[in-house]
RNA sequence: CGGGGUGUAGCUCAGCCUGGUAGAGUACUUGGUUUGGGACCAAGGUGUCGGAGGUUCGAACCCUCUCACCCCGACCA
C-alpha cells in the first residue's frame, strides 16, 4: 500500500520525521544557521497550543510579562553555574552599527559596546535582577509571572522542533518567601505541564526529578516530563525548577519579613517550548503523514466536495453551508473547494493530520448524507451518515477522538517501557537492540559500569520515577 | 574545534575522472481526457554551475585561495 510519507517509520524514523514536516507544511529550514521557519499551519498549532497553556499558567495565578532580548554579560556572570552551563551556546552582541569598508558592510570597529550583550539563552538573570527591585518586603510576596518569548542557545546538532537555535517558549519565574512555598510550587508547575500534555496534547507523560547529572544549571531540584517517541528515545518535553536561593542570593532578591528581619526570597523556574511540538508529531503521526489530535488541529474538520465540473458550483456552495453550520458548533473547519482533484485535497488534508474527514458527493447532496473518515484510524473507519447525525454527534465525536488519541498513546508506552533488575539485565537488552526505557533501582547505576554503558549506548538517566524515587528510568534521548 | 562530505533549475540530483559553451526526475503554467485513498497525454517557462583568481583558443569540469552548508563527536527546552 501507498503510504503519505516515505520513507515509513519503521524504514527510517528520522527521515521520516524530516519528511513528515515537510509534507504536512509545518516548518522547514531557514537561511539561518539551526534556525528554522515556522510554517503557517505549523504556527496555527502552536497557537492553540500556546492559547491553552496560557489559560492553564494564568489559572496558577499567574500573569504575563516581557523582559528584554539582550543581557547584560555581567548579570550572566553572577550564578558560577548557571554560567558554566550556558557559556557554551551564547550568541553575544559587541557592535551596535554597521559600516561600509572596503565595498564590504561590518561591525563598525568605532560602534563596539564596552560591555557585550548576549541574547537570552533563558531569563533567569534579567528577571532576578527586576525582582530584586521589585520585591521589598514579605507582602510583595510571591510573585509570580510568565514570558513568551523565542529565546537563543547555540546548539551544535540541531533538528527541526527538538533542538533549534532559536526556539519559542514561555518561562515563568515566581518567587516566595519560604523554602516550602517554592517547592510546592515548582511541583504544582510540573503537575500543571504533565496535565496539559496528557489533556490537550494527548502525550502521555513520565513524571520525575532529574538526577543530579542532568539538573538545570543552577536548580536544586528539576522536575521532567519526559516523553517516549514511536522510536523508543526519551523527549524531555518540559521542566520546572526550585533553584533554591541560588538566583535570589547571586541576584540580591531579599524582603523584610513580618518578624523585621531581612532576609533572601526562594525562587522557581519552568518552561514549555516548541519543542513539545517535535514530541506532539513524533508520537501520534504516521507513515501517512501527522495526525493531530482535535484541541490543537487548526482545522478540526475537512470537508471536501467530490464533484464533477457540471455540479462544481453547486456541491461548493452545499459543502460551504453545511461548514458554517458546523461552524457554529465552535468547530474549526475548512471547507477545501480550491481547484484541485479531490483525490488530491484529501492526501493534502491527510498528510496534515486533520482530526475529521467529511467527503461529500452529488448523491449525498441529494439523500442530505455525508461521508466521514477518522485520521487518527483511517480508511477502515470510513462511514456514511446523515448529516443530522453527524451535527448533533460531531462535539462527542472530536472528543473520542481525543480521548482514543491519549488511550493508544498510553498504552503503547506501556510496552516501551522495561523492567530490570540489574546492570547486566540493562546491558543485554541494550545490546540485543531493545528500544524504549528502561525502570532501574537508581543504587544500580551508582557505579562506573554505568558510565561505561551511558558511553557505549548513548544512553542517559531520564528522571526518577515520581512515584518510587528509589527507581531511575534510562533511555536514549533526543 | 577534531574526522568525513556537499555546493549545478523552486526541490532532489546527474554531468567533472578523459575541458568544446548545461541535463534528468519532480514541481510549476496552459489545453484535453479523468475524478469517492496519490491519474494520463501534449505543449511551455526555468539557471551568474557557491565566490574570487589562475591555466587554456575555450572551464560546471583542471589548479590555487575563499565562503557556506550537511553528516559523525562534545551540548540541550
Amino acid at each position: 500500500m501507498k503510504t503519505g510519507i516515505t520513507p515509513t517509520r519503521s524504514e527510517n524514523f528520522s527521515e521520516w520525521y524530516q519528511n513528515l514536516i515537510t509534507a504536512a507544511d509545518l516548518a522547514e529550514n531557514s537561511p539561518v544557521r539551526g534556525c528554522m521557519t515556522i510554517k503557517p499551519y505549523g504556527w496555527a498549532i502552536w497557537e492553540l497550543m500556546r492559547t491553552e497553556m496560557d489559560k492553564r499558567i494564568k489559572n496558577a495565578g499567574v500573569l504575563n510579562a516581557n523582559f528584554p532580548l539582550l543581557i547584560p554579560l555581567n548579570f550572566f556572570n553572577k550564578e558560577a553555574e548557571h554560567v558554566a552551563g550556558f557559556a557554551k551556546e551564547c550568541a553575544v552582541v559587541t557592535h551596535h552599527r554597521l559600516k561600509m569598508i572596503d565595498g564590504v558592510l561590518q561591525p563598525d570597529p568605532d560602534s563596539k559596546l564596552t560591555e557585550p550583550y548576549i541574547i537570552r539563552p533563558t531569563s533567569e538573570t534579567i528577571i532576578g535582577d527586576a525582582m530584586s527591585r521589585w520585591v521589598q518586603s514579605w507582602r510583595d510576596l510571591p510573585l509570580k509571572l510568565n514570558q513568551w518569548v523565542n529565546v537563543m542557545r547555540w546548539e551544535m546538532r540541531p533538528r527541526l522542533f527538538l533542538r533549534t537555535s532559536e526556539f519559542n517558549w514561555q518561562e515563568g519565574h515566581n518567587v516566595f518567601a519560604t523554602h516550602e512555598e517554592a517547592t510546592a510550587d515548582a511541583r504544582k508547575m510540573h503537575k500543571v505541564y504533565a496535565d496539559y500534555m496528557e489533556q490537550v496534547l494527548a502525550t502521555p507523560v513520565i513524571m520525575g526529578e532529574k538526577t543530579p547529572d542532568e539538573r538545570f544549571a543552577g536548580a536544586d531540584h528539576t522536575y521532567t516530563c519526559e516523553q517516549i517517541m514511536q522510536d523508543g528515545k526519551a523527549l524531555q518535553a518540559g521542566t520546572s525548577h526550585d533553584l533554591g536561593q541560588h538566583f535570589a542570593k547571586s541576584f540580591n532578591i531579599q524582603y523584610l519579613g513580618k518578624d523585621g528581619n531581612l532576609q533572601h526570597a526562594w525562587t522557581t523556574s519552568w518552561g514549555t517550548s516548541t519543542r513539545m511540538m517535535g514530541g506532539l508529531f513524533m508520537i501520534h503521526s504516521d507513515d501517512d503523514g501527522l495526525v493531530l489530535p482535535p484541541l490543537v488541529a487548526p482545522y478540526q474538520i475537512v470537508i471536501i466536495p467530490i464533484s464533477r465540473e457540471e455540479n462544481e458550483q453547486e456541491l461548493n456552495d452545499y459543502a460551504e453551508k453545511f461548514g458554517e453550520k458546523l461552524r457554529s458548533l465552535d468547530i474549526r473547519v475548512m471547507v477545501d473547494t480550491s481547484d484541485m482533484r479531490s483525490s488530491d485535497k484529501m492526501w493534502k488534508w491527510i498528510k496534515r493530520g486533520v482530526p475529521l474527514r467529511i467527503e461529500i458527493g452529488a448523491r449525498e447532496m441529494e439523500s442530505g448524507t455525508l461521508t466521514i473518515t477518522r485520521r487518527d484510524i483511517g480508511k477502515e473507519s470510513k462511514r456514511t451518515i446523515s448529516c443530522d447525525d453527524l451535527y448533533s454527534s460531531v462535539s462527542d465525536l472530536l472528543k473520542t477522538i481525543q480521548q482514543d488519541m491519549l488511550e493508544r498513546a498510553k498504552k503503547r508506552n506501556e510496552e516501551m517501557i522495561t523492567s530490570v533488575e540489574s546492570l547486566s539485565e540493562l546491558e543485554s537488552n541494550l545490546s540485543n537492540g531493545k528500544i524504549g526505557f528502561f525502570r532501574i533501582k537508581y543504587q544500580e547505576t551508582l557505579c562506573p559500569k554505568f558510565d561505561e554503558l551511558i558511553e557505549k549506548y548513548k544512553i542517559s538517566r531520564r528522571c526518577l520515577d515520581d512515584k518510587d524515587s528509589e527507581y531511575v528510568y534510562i533511555a536514549k534521548s533526543y
